[in-house]
DNA sequence: ACGAGGATGCTCT
DNA sequence: GAGCATCCTCGTG
């Protein structure tokens, strides 16, 4: 089982940049989640960043520019607070997404961690995702990684520099080779590269990046006459 | 292989 | 009530 090693938790410091710096430098690193009996770990695949003046942000809109008063409603108040917490959120009604809060207290941002793979604990991530077979099923996405990795609203909100749940540099850690596109599953600022991703690496996500034509509606539903 | 559709709950209009 | 930072299943080829 690994060794528990305190020394490589990345500190909040880390995440005290903006998101466009935070994204890229997280892959190749771990994401660790202790549990009572054991450790599971994987390798950050793939992030995406969000940032103020972004449409695609859950914070857009929220600062006001003259004043820079925040508006503190809902969830995006969250985005404000301090680097290294942790930001989980409900998407779709059915999947828990995994966020980090990047940049000082009061400057909103956050890093998407949208796929993992396995590097140790992996018969805890399966117990998890009891229907799944594939371990490259288990974690290529946001809302499956949160799933295997026990992540739910109970962490939101919390220090995520701290065990149980928390980021380290492996000691074989080397800067991977890097791809970028943009973002996926979203309809505003999809002009912006700000997705990273391993280059040749199967735990990325099957997801395809947002253009300008891929986020058409769903067909809406007829009216009933 | 790929595409359509459903599940399901929170936020803002 | 619409719009989501998704995933899984079940149809067709």
């Amino acid at each position: 089982m690994l060794e528990k090693q305190h020394n490589a938790i990345l500190p909040s410091s880390f995440f005290d940049r903006p998101a466009t710096e935070v994204a890229p430098d997280l892959l190749g690193r771990w994401l660790v989640r202790e549990w009572a009996e054991g450790v599971s770990a994987g390798v950050i695949v793939e992030t995406e960043a969000y940032m103020q003046d972004d449409p695609a942000f859950h914070a857009w809109g929220v600062v006001d520019p003259p004043s820079g008063l925040i508006k503190p409603t809902g969830r995006a108040y969250d985005l404000f607070g301090p680097p290294g917490t942790a930001y989980v959120y409900l998407c779709y009604g059915v999947h828990w997404l995994l966020n980090v809060v990047t940049e000082r207290e009061g400057v909103p941002g956050c890093v998407l961690i949208r796929g993992l793979q396995p590097v140790n604990g992996i018969e805890a991530l399966f117990r998890n995702r009891p229907r799944i077979t594939s371990v490259v099923n288990l974690t290529n996405g946001p809302g499956k990684l949160t799933s295997a990795f026990g992540i739910d609203k109970r962490h939101h909100g919390t220090d995520i520099t701290q065990p149980p749940l928390y980021f380290a540099t492996p000691r074989d850690f080397e800067t991977p080779a890097i791809q970028t596109s943009s973002r996926i599953g979203i309809s505003r600022a999809v002009d912006r590269q700000w997705r990273y991703y391993m280059t040749n690496n199967s735990f990325v996500s099957p997801g395809t990046p947002s253009d300008v034509t891929a986020d058409r509606r769903k067909k809406r539903r007829r009216a009933p006459l």
